[in-house]
DNA sequence: GACTCTATCTACCAGCTGTTAGATATAGAT
DNA sequence: ATCTATATCTAACAGCTGGTAGATAGAGTC
C-alpha cells in the first residue's frame, strides 16, 4: 500500500506549529479546522490529534513554542545591545528592540493580534491568558530598574508610560491588518518621539 | 396552542440588532450561532432568518444600524459643540468628541474591536469593509479644513497625525478588553497631551 | 531477522450549524 | 366577520467538526 511518511516528533511538532501559526493568524482559532491544519502539514486529522490531544492543545503548543520565549525584557537585557546595561536599562531602547523584533516576524504579530482579540470570549481557551496578561507583563517590567530621562513630564508614572507604549504598539498592530500598508518600525518611531521626547536620549540608542 | 408573539418589524429588527451586537461583541461572528441570537430575541432560528436572510445579513444589519451613523466628523461639525466651527474645526476637539462618544457605548466599541480583527480572514463577510476602511476614513476627514496649531512639529503631516490618533484609540480599545480595567477617556487624554502638545489649545476645548 | 514502540492511517460517529420547505397564526384592513 | 399579508413556527436535512476506536506500518534495537 502507499508509503506512509513517518517523521520524528520534533520535526513534526515544528511543522504543526508553523502551519497552525500561519492559519490561525488568518482565520483565528474558531475559524480554523483541525483538518485544515493537518492538510497543510501533510498528515491526517487524527494524526494531528495524536500530537495536540484536542483542538485547544494547538494553542498550548503555540503559546509554549512561540510566545514569551524571546522579545521579553530579560532577553533584551542579556542581548548586549546598546543601552542594555543591566544596571540602568533604557526603556525606549528596549521598546525599539521589541518593535524591531516584532517587525521581523509579521506573521507572529498577526497571530498574536488576532488571538488576543478573539480571546475576549470567556469560552476561548486563551481567555484567561490574555485577560490577565497586562498584569503579568507589568510584573515582568517592574523587576528591572529602568532608567528614565529626568526631564520627562510623567517620569514618576512608569506604569502609565509603559502602558501607553504597549497600547500604541497594539494600535499599530491592528492598523497593520488593514490598508494602505504602513511600516511598523517607522510608525513606532513616531510614537517614540512623543512618548520619549528627549532628542539627546534618542541619539544614544 | 401556544400564543405566538408577533411584533412589528421595526421593533423586532431593533431587538435583533441589540441582541446581535451584544453576542457578537463577546464571541465574534464565527463564535455566535443564529440560534443563540434567536434565543436571546425570543424567536425561532428560522424566524430570525426571516429578517436577516442569512448569517452574513446579521452583520449588514449591524453595519447599517450601528456603524458610521454618528461619531463621524460630519455629525460633530453639526453638533454645535465648542470648537466645532465648520470654518475651522479643531481636530483635537473632534477627537475628544469621538472618544467620549465611544466611551459612552462600551459595548459597541467592543463589538467594533472584535469584528475589526476577526475580519482579517479573507472569507469574513466584513473583510473588505474593514481592510479598506482606513482609506474611506481618511477621505472623510480630508473633506474638512481642520485647524492645526501653528507650532506643531508635524503640522504639515495631517494624515500621519490622524493615523496615529486612530491607532492610539485602537490600542486603548484593545487594552479595554483586558484587566486591570482602564478608563477610555482618561487614557485618551494622555495621548492627546502628547499628540497635541499645546496647553493653550487644550484650554480652549 | 524478529521484536517493540508509536507515528500514522481508515472508518466511524454524534452533535451542531446554516438553510430550506411548508404550515400556521396574528395584526390590520375591508 | 372575513380577508390578506406576513411574521413566526415546526420539521427536516446536508455538511462539517471535533473526537474515538482500532488497524497498520515504519524505524530503531537486540
Amino acid at each position: 500500500m502507499p508509503t506512509r511518511i513517518r517523521m520524528s516528533p520534533q520535526v513534526r511538532r515544528r511543522q504543526i506549529v508553523e502551519a497552525a501559526a500561519e492559519l490561525l493568524g488568518e482565520k483565528g482559532y474558531k475559524g480554523v479546522t483541525l483538518r485544515e491544519v493537518a492538510d497543510r502539514v501533510g498528515i491526517s486529522q487524527p494524526g494531528l490529534l495524536h500530537y495536540v490531544g484536542n483542538k485547544a492543545g494547538l494553542l498550548s503548543l503555540l503559546v509554549t513554542d512561540l510566545y514569551d520565549v524571546d522579545g521579553t525584557p530579560d532577553v533584551f537585557l542579556r542581548s548586549g545591545r546598546r543601552g542594555s546595561d543591566p544596571g540602568h536599562p533604557h526603556l525606549p531602547a528596549y521598546f525599539r528592540f521589541l518593535v524591531e523584533h516584532n517587525a521581523a516576524q509579521p506573521q507572529l504579530v498577526k497571530l498574536y493580534t488576532v488571538l488576543q482579540t478573539e480571546a475576549v470570549d470567556p469560552s476561548h481557551p486563551l481567555h484567561d491568558y490574555f485577560v490577565t496578561r497586562p498584569s503579568r507583563v507589568w510584573e515582568s517590567y517592574s523587576r528591572f530598574p529602568w532608567a528614565l530621562p529626568p526631564g520627562l513630564d510623567w517620569a514618576g508614572d512608569m506604569p502609565g508610560l509603559i502602558r501607553m507604549s504597549l497600547e500604541a504598539m497594539d494600535g499599530i498592530q491592528v492598523r497593520l491588518l488593514h490598508l494602505p500598508l504602513i511600516d511598523y518600525v517607522d510608525e513606532w518611531s513616531r510614537f517614540e518621539a512623543i512618548l520619549f521626547p528627549l532628542p539627546q536620549w534618542r541619539g544614544l540608542l
